[in-house]
DNA sequence: ATCGAATGTTTACAACTGTAAACACATGGG
DNA sequence: CCCATGTGTTTACAGTTGTAAACATTCGAT
């Protein structure tokens, strides 16, 4: 089984970032993004995606002397690991409020919006199916 | 100001959701709860509580000899602070998805789903009034 | 008054993180 | 053909985390 999900670190994650929206791309590409938005030093970020190779998130393929990274898994696949973690973190009565929450700060689109409110409906109808 | 929030490790969140159910506690409680839930030696558990009330997420009051726990705030108020850091990873487009998946992974309740689906009614609207 | 159990405090120690300099190697421009 | 520059590799080093034993102190039972 190769599906092993390494976690990762608050600065790793920022690079990731930075590699979902390049992919594929160079080191030099993830440094300058890095160094624009982090103000991170070279080394820093050369250090991170060994990191991230080394934890099998980001794939490297050689390409005459230097790398071309891409990410081993789709940005969704982690992000829903992710929010697994955060589901364990909530307790009874909790997750409601905290999707009331985060659907305000997401800034969905119109589109998002309406396949949310056809998902609820749909999660609702089963409910009371389950509740008679 | 006083609102720091002073972030977590994955051990030191299960020791607060141990707290956030059984506050106020003693470590005694605690001892037991992890015990069961983890496995996790007495001596862990003391490291744990010692090390969340060093963060200030736990306010420990004296009593005789010994002491008594509570979170520093409500784990709502924890909670939205941990989704900021997961919206804080997505890029665009993810968020809808990340959303749905949450949905059902939740376990909602009846009277949540409502809830929900009530304010993606609302914040449909306020989209159609902003788009037109 | 005394001792064992409970509770907190100190110490331990390896792995992981944040942050980066130093070094080695290749390669393209001159 | 040689060197500056761009890449990757090695080394660094303090702080955090996971995991816990050892030690000190105190309170309740005898």
């Amino acid at each position: 089984m190769a599906g092993e999900q390494e976690p990762m670190s608050a600065a790793e994650w920022k690079v990731m970032r930075i590699v979902w929206e390049l992919q594929p791309c160079a080191a030099r590409d993830v440094i300058a993004a890095a160094e624009s938005q982090q103000g991170w030093a070279p080394s820093t970020v050369k250090t991170l995606l060994r990191r991230l190779v080394d934890k099998r998130q980001l794939k490297a393929t050689r390409v005459g002397n230097s790398f071309l990274y891409r990410p081993a898994r789709p940005v969704l696949k982690t992000l829903f690991r992710a929010a697994d973690t955060l589901l364990d973190h909530t307790v009874e009565g909790t997750v409601g409020p905290l999707l009331m929450y985060m659907a305000q700060r997401g800034r969905l689109s119109t589109d998002e919006l309406a396949d949310l409110r056809a998902m609820f409906d749909e999660l609702a109808r089963q409910n009371e199916e389950q509740d008679s």
